[in-house]
DNA sequence: CATTGAGCTTCCAGTCACTGGAAGGTCTAT
DNA sequence: ATAGACCTTCCAGTGACTGGAAGCTCAATG
């Protein structure tokens, strides 16, 4: 296979996938005439990082994901270790932007929005003390 | 003031407000030393920013909202539709992770986490039509 | 057989918002 | 005089791509 149709069969965009050979995630054989051979296999692993990266894994969680998905001796507790560090990153992340939401939707409702320049969302971050 | 007490009053980090400087947000005088010599205004000013990038704002959304906070002909509708438009945006992140959130959270409930190797988690990646 | 256009290659630069570090000047206190 | 804190600039790196230029290869058409 060439790029083209790993990168409309996997999902990825070609430069992904050219990234992602450059950082040694996949190892494509070469043709004669240079141009990248993909097998299966590799696609298979493509199609892979992109579900992990979906789920948000960071491309070294990835890495790490696949030697363990490779590796036959691997413990199911060392991809769960990884999952549940990545949950918990996820809920903080939600934490902080569901703060960022509560304060700037009250900020959003207590702004008039009309032609005038008074606006509580400006003296909110003026640091005025109202 | 010299940087540093700027740093702390502001709380943002010596390098971040040099940063802000290059990028021309703020444009504290030089001594004659040419050490920078902020005054009252640009201290507000680095507060003001530390405010709206802890909401979520981007730079150049900040850039914007200072360029508002210092027009007296402002209209208060321009602030609040910027105030929504990023409003949307830090919605649409939240269901983005909490989609990933649910699915991870399944997964890792599925995954016994023990020394054996098989692993839901694992098998949900490589696609595997269980 | 020449040409066209699609598809492939590499390489370089840019994104965003910092952050780290090196090399060196300045100021203050002992 | 010197130590140490504080300041300066400049360069490079982060993460994960993304865009674009210049140029090679391949398949189909006239």
């Amino acid at each position: 296979m060439n790029i083209g149709e790993v990168a409309e069969r996997s999902g990825l965009p070609q430069k992904t996938i050219r990234y992602y050979e450059d950082i040694g995630l996949v190892r494509p054989q070469r043709s004669e005439n240079g141009y990248r051979a993909f097998r299966d296999a590799d696609l298979h692993k493509l199609a892979f990082l992109g579900r992990a990266r979906a789920l948000g894994f960071s491309i070294e969680d990835c890495r790490t994901l696949l030697g363990l998905y490779e590796d036959e001796s691997r413990e199911s507790a060392q991809v769960k270790t990884l999952a549940e560090q990545h949950l918990s990153a996820i809920d903080d992340k939600i934490a902080q932007l569901q703060g960022m939401r509560k304060t700037l939707s009250h900020l959003v409702e207590a702004c008039h929005g009309d032609n005038r320049p008074d606006c509580p969302i400006l003296t909110d971050l003026s640091g005025t003390v109202s």
